[in-house]
DNA sequence: TCGAGCACCGGATCGTTGATCCGGTCCACG
DNA sequence: CGTGGACCGGATCAACGATCCGGTGCTCGA
């Protein structure tokens, strides 16, 4: 009998086995958003493309596309998984004000913890994990006795802040050689003193006022305005 | 005389002009950038590419480069190009906050005409338009009376403030039918009524509240907080 | 008057990307 | 045994950013 398929008699040896002894566990959703959030971590945002993060993965470009539709959806999957780390606070062991400090202290870390991530916050957020944590903030203000309009105000002050911040922050810490980056842009203001004078010497990464203490008044003013508001309906 | 360059006597009028009579002016790194802009506007920032762009500005895409060294330059110009619309107050007529409050709200108002700006916002911000007003922000705090570390904590504050406050806008009600997708989160959240009990009933796109009252209540709570601040040392 | 240099332009092309087509291989189950 | 569905990947496509290199017309000095 003729052999049908190319190939010659007994090199079943020398062909390595069809599905190699995986050390991984097979592909599965899971493992390509962990894989892709390592990836991202390691090399920034720019650098994720389906080729390379298949290659880490151990498989064919093409496979991915079974376990996910397109590339963004690989985005937002890693972009809502990594919000996991955040920790939601228990509302009874302490007031409602220190619960939202937080759980705004833990988003802002965790964006800054992945800076990659400031850039794809202008997607919508509706995953499990990004929805859990705003049902908190909703609830506990709510507790506090925050009504409308000031509720639905109180939580987006509150959100958009942070997002504010972190992507700011990110912007100029993250990368290659932020050090430098930030010496260039001083250089620049105190080169154009003429035209930016209170820039050059109170300007920003001027000044040498850390980004956390900056983060953590601003977060204080809104609190306030918020309890004022509690307090005087 | 015998004609020296190549061609028949009289063919002048059959020939079309070498450099064709532009209705308009010769390329500029200016009508780039403006050019840029309308393209952005009409068709938001995934369709910028350097070919549709040359397309519509009557040229090869090939020739941009010579005006423009990379595709992020265009945008980076085109970013800092919008801000221009921002008027500068003049903080004589009025008290400091009502300066800022114009300020910022004109700021805010620019990013969400560009909504594709919003995108945008993650990548130093270093341009003429954007420095003159960052400028004006310090220049009118500092004179306000708020000095280190508060001078940086109130403009870090109120630009990251209107910077994720854009952002989110931008993501909810820029694109493609913008209250489908917002009706489309509704019913998750009361398809999930058990997860998302306050969302469901309290949460975002359910009130009816606008964002532009949100925006204004947590731009007071923080001008409220710099206030203070002055008035206490 | 003329020609050398410069500012400006663009067809052809390169490497890379996201995504699809289509033909495989394996395993569970009847 | 053998059949169907889950899973995989080489080859391929169109589109993208960017570069190479050969043009063109204008300007200015000798």
């Amino acid at each position: 009998m003729g052999t049908r398929q190319s190939g010659s008699a007994g090199d079943v040896w020398l062909r390595p086995p069809a599905r190699p002894a995986r050390e991984a566990p097979p592909l599965s959703r899971d493992r390509i958003v962990e894989e892709a959030i390592a990836l991202l971590d390691e090399e920034g945002a720019g650098w994720l493309t389906m080729r390379r993060l298949a290659e880490r993965l151990g498989t064919g470009s093409t496979t991915l596309y079974w376990h996910v539709k397109t590339k963004d959806d690989v985005l937002d999957l890693a972009l809502d998984a990594i919000f996991a780390a955040v920790e939601i606070p228990r509302v009874d062991s302490q007031g409602w004000r220190a619960a939202i400090t937080a759980l705004i202290g833990g988003w802002h870390a965790v964006l800054l913890e992945h800076p990659w991530s400031a850039a794809l916050l202008g997607r919508p957020m509706l995953g499990p994990n990004v929805l859990a944590r705003s049902e908190f903030l909703y609830a506990t203000l709510l507790k506090a006795g925050v009504a409308e309009p000031h509720l639905t105000a109180a939580a987006y002050s509150l959100s958009n802040y942070v997002i504010g911040s972190a992507l700011m922050q990110a912007t100029w810490t993250a990368g290659d050689e932020p050090a430098t980056r930030a010496a260039a842009a001083r250089d620049h203001f105190r080169a154009n003193h003429d035209r930016y004078p209170v820039l050059a010497t109170h300007g920003p990464l001027v000044v040498d006022s850390d980004w956390d203490t900056s983060f953590a008044f601003g977060l204080t003013w809104l609190l306030d305005g918020i309890e004022a508001i509690c307090r005087a309906p």
